[in-house]
DNA sequence: CAGCCAACATACCACGGGTATGGTCCGCCA
DNA sequence: TGGCGGACCATACCCGTGGTATGTTGGCTG
């Protein structure tokens, strides 16, 4: 029988949780009092201060909070059934299209090095997104369908090429549009990358 | 006749700058106080806000400062004699080995987005170091060294993958190594965007 | 040399992260 | 069932720090 006060705690901070997301997002790290996050939980710093050791821990917590939407939602994608291939380019698109989250852009990539620490950062990101990028690269790798690039560094590349990318996506006038042109030049760069094997024909420059 | 006064106030201006550069590349922008900044440039508080009008514009004095120094070694390099692609090479060279510079990563790359806003950052960023990347990119297009892909995204990404890149190479336990192999990554990536025109033979990949 | 103003120093305020302490009610056990 | 310990949270307070308002000095100008 669960008790019923471990589900008014964990409700608590839940909405802790959901409120320090939410307010990272609008107003950045720095910007945000820990008053306000605990306020539009209705309840108090105490409260806070009781579920988080401070506010980096809060944030770590929201952090893993808009990782783990991503995470779960890539996880599908490339361990389902498919062509190597066609997983790994299923995934790709799925995480731009996730990095156009606000709270992900904002907390995850942006902000995330900078709070936590490039350290600390780069150790959640080995388990996370990145690491999903990392070995859907690998898994082009052992399927040979790209050629035998050093895969540690390469998914480095990627990863912020692509986090910029996603940046870029938001902030333009036309989200879609250079959304779909940013995913059309990834793919052909990555489409270079495939061996002579694949040499299918592509569509002409421009 | 230059007044004496003014070579004064050049000079505690130029303090300033110099401690918070110092300052922010070591703590970041949130661990560092003002009080801390003018005591290292041997004056207080009011000396700062008379040349500064806050903390964030403190920080932009600073940004401009280690951006003007990579803009000034990858301007003479990309606008020196040779063939575009030489020159193109020997900035990308340049630009990643000024990444490993610990002030430009901190205060330019990671936290000039988050601490400026990434708006101002992006506007600052266009006529400066970023600015370089994308006149390079858009010099081997004009030229017909690579395909015509779209310069200002290409450029996006390119600035995204070699600032990660760089932040790798920094963190690596051997820089130099990981540095060369980057490099070779890069070198190779941009390689297969070169135009069938330049066809040279190139090394077989493994 | 008188007075003015830039170039600072000093004193103070407000806000926000963190802490110490008090209160309340749930859950367990006798 | 009643009382007791502790998880859960509120309240009050401290203090470092960004920002402001005001005082002071020394160089330049007429």
């Amino acid at each position: 029988m669960r008790s019923r006060r471990l589900d008014y705690s964990e409700s608590t901070r839940s909405a802790l949780v959901d409120s320090a997301v939410e307010l990272f997002t609008k107003r950045g790290y720095a910007g945000t009092s820990l008053d306000e996050v605990a306020k539009r939980a209705r309840v108090t710093k105490g409260a806070l201060y009781h579920h988080f050791s401070g506010k980096q821990a809060l944030f770590e917590a929201a952090f893993e909070q808009v990782e783990s939407l991503v995470y779960d939602r890539l996880q599908k994608i490339m361990t389902g059934d498919g062509e190597p291939w066609e997983r790994a380019m299923g995934g790709l698109q799925a995480f731009i299209r996730s990095c156009l989250d606000p709270s992900y852009q904002r907390i995850a990539i942006h902000e995330g090095p900078v709070v936590m620490g490039w350290e600390r950062w780069r150790e959640a990101e080995e388990q996370s997104s990145f690491g999903l990028v990392r070995s859907g690269l690998q898994l082009l790798v052992d399927a040979g369908e790209v050629e035998p690039v050093p895969v540690d560094l390469t998914a480095r590349l990627l990863f912020g090429a692509l986090s910029s990318a996603a940046t870029e996506i938001a902030g333009a006038a036309d989200p879609k549009k250079v959304g779909a042109e940013i995913e059309d030049v990834i793919m052909r760069m990555l489409f270079r990358l495939r061996r002579p094997a694949g040499d299918q024909e592509r569509p002409a420059a421009g």
